[in-house]
DNA sequence: ATTGACATGTAATACGTTACATGATTCC
DNA sequence: GGAATCATGTAACGTATTACATGTCAAT
């Protein structure tokens, strides 16, 4: 139900449309929390039923109507509501991770192909992320900085996560190249 | 789909039950890939009818019988044709770090209590990691040591990025507290 | 001339969760 | 007496994806 509550966030900062909330989304959260078009608007028109969201319609001929939505109190209560809930810990789903599991029935060079492509994902995430401050700075120059701070935050998590990942898939790709079926002692 | 190809691997080692499989996914792969009971029955049923398995109906009264599915020719084939196909990068889906994002609009306080729950899921989950060698040390003595080897990888993966969480974790705890709101320079 | 930005949505499908349903046996 | 293990499954629901559907205007 995340999507709803990421939704309320920034319905929180100003009103807007459900395409600006996809923009806004993708620019934001989505390293962390994507989001296709079409699960945000059916997703906004959930959100108006439960009465978290009113919408002021803007006909603007011939181009579709824009349809902004307003936080209601009831959303903003429900915004601050789920803030204050700690959530579990987040499940992750990593197929090629289950590859690698079933590694022993391949060939070495089989496995480390397979790692050396994510290898070459999480380098190309690493570009990405140093990137997004740039954009945003031009973006984003009037925004609050305490805002800015967290978002900087989100963001130095995926590049620690993925360094980490960088890392750890260099030293796997060794490990198999230099034939040791043996794993160095666990540690940063 | 990968739950279908995590099972045609746990079969491809042998012949099992809906029930085994549920154990060994908990036993092995649930720490990147968790499955409930219900999924795996159904996924079972699902991949029966694409041929990909047969059934041996074993009864054994006053119990259900037990159903032990064995992997075709197609199922070994679908098994081996997807991992030599490098997967895209992961989806990752992580509610508490959207929380993190609109901690602009929280006290630190707050923010600090939300980081400090997920601190203490990565540190138990650290913990639990350490003692699975141990149990499988005495489930798994028979088994092929290269098998085991991939088993190993996999745990060490989840291993570095809980200490990649946690050491993350408590920089963005220690620079909140500072009040800094710039962060350290991004690096390992 | 084509791409991209603007702006909305629906339909079909897949995947996954939670809760429900049954019932014997063994271990503490 | 109560919990855990063995062993199967169904039903209702929620969330997300992919593909389809339409159409203008501005910029390169």
């Amino acid at each position: 139900m995340s999507l709803e509550h990421a939704i309320l966030g920034f319905l929180n900062y100003e009103p807007m449309s459900g395409y600006d909330v996809k923009k806004i989304v993708d620019l934001s959260v989505s390293h962390f929390w994507p989001a296709v078009q079409s699960q945000i608007y059916k997703t906004l028109a959930r959100m108006e039923k439960e009465d978290w969201l009113t919408v002021e319609t803007i006909s603007q001929d011939p181009r579709p109507p824009r349809k902004v939505y307003h936080l209601t109190d009831s959303g903003r209560q429900e915004l601050f509501r789920w803030l204050n809930e700690p959530q579990p810990a987040s499940e992750v789903r990593l197929a090629w991770l289950i590859q690698i599991f079933f590694g022993g029935r391949m060939k070495d060079a089989q496995v480390i192909a397979l790692l050396e492509h994510q290898l070459n994902i999480q380098r190309k995430k690493l570009v990405g992320f140093t990137s997004i401050p740039d954009q945003t700075k031009q973006d984003m120059q009037d925004d609050d900085p305490r805002d800015k701070f967290f978002w900087m935050l989100t963001i130095d998590y995926g590049v620690s996560q993925a360094i980490a990942q960088v890392k750890w898939l260099e030293i796997a790709i060794n490990t198999i190249k230099l034939g040791e079926y043996h794993l160095p002692t666990i540690q940063a």
